[in-house]
DNA sequence: CGGGTGACTATAA
DNA sequence: TTTATAGCCACCC
């Protein structure tokens, strides 16, 4: 059950990322209306079920990384996912060229 | 109400 | 480039 009308927005904010994009927790945060409330992003993620069809994949943080421990199970599913979106993920990292993404922010 | 925590971020050294 | 620090906000005890 979610008390917070916010992470409704949330959800379709990370539902609207293309294939092959990804964003930050703070750019989501910023189109769900809630800047500067990144960590309510993660939070939000991090309740999501294992079945979801939302592609929480494609949320990174800010350093343009995967916000998970390298080698850890959640780190692992989020590279292979996004690999397989066409992201290309090196050490960790997102290839810049990959932050093309756009839409209206409002802040 | 206070303190700790976390899938965050910006800034400084 | 990497750490360290401080700010941030919802949630839990």
């Amino acid at each position: 059950m979610v008390q917070n009308p916010v992470y409704e927005l949330i959800w379709q904010v990370v539902g609207s990322i293309p294939p092959g994009s990804v964003a930050t927790y703070g750019q989501v945060a910023s189109l769900a209306g809630v800047c500067g409330s990144a960590r309510l992003v993660g939070r939000c993620l991090s309740q999501l079920p294992a079945d979801t069809r939302l592609p929480w994949f494609r949320v990174i943080n800010a350093s343009g990384k995967i916000s998970f421990p390298v080698g850890s199970d959640g780190y692992i599913r989020q590279a292979e996912r996004l690999q397989k979106e066409g992201v290309v993920v090196l050490n960790g990292r997102i290839n810049l060229a990959t932050f093309r993404w756009h839409a209206g922010i409002d802040c």
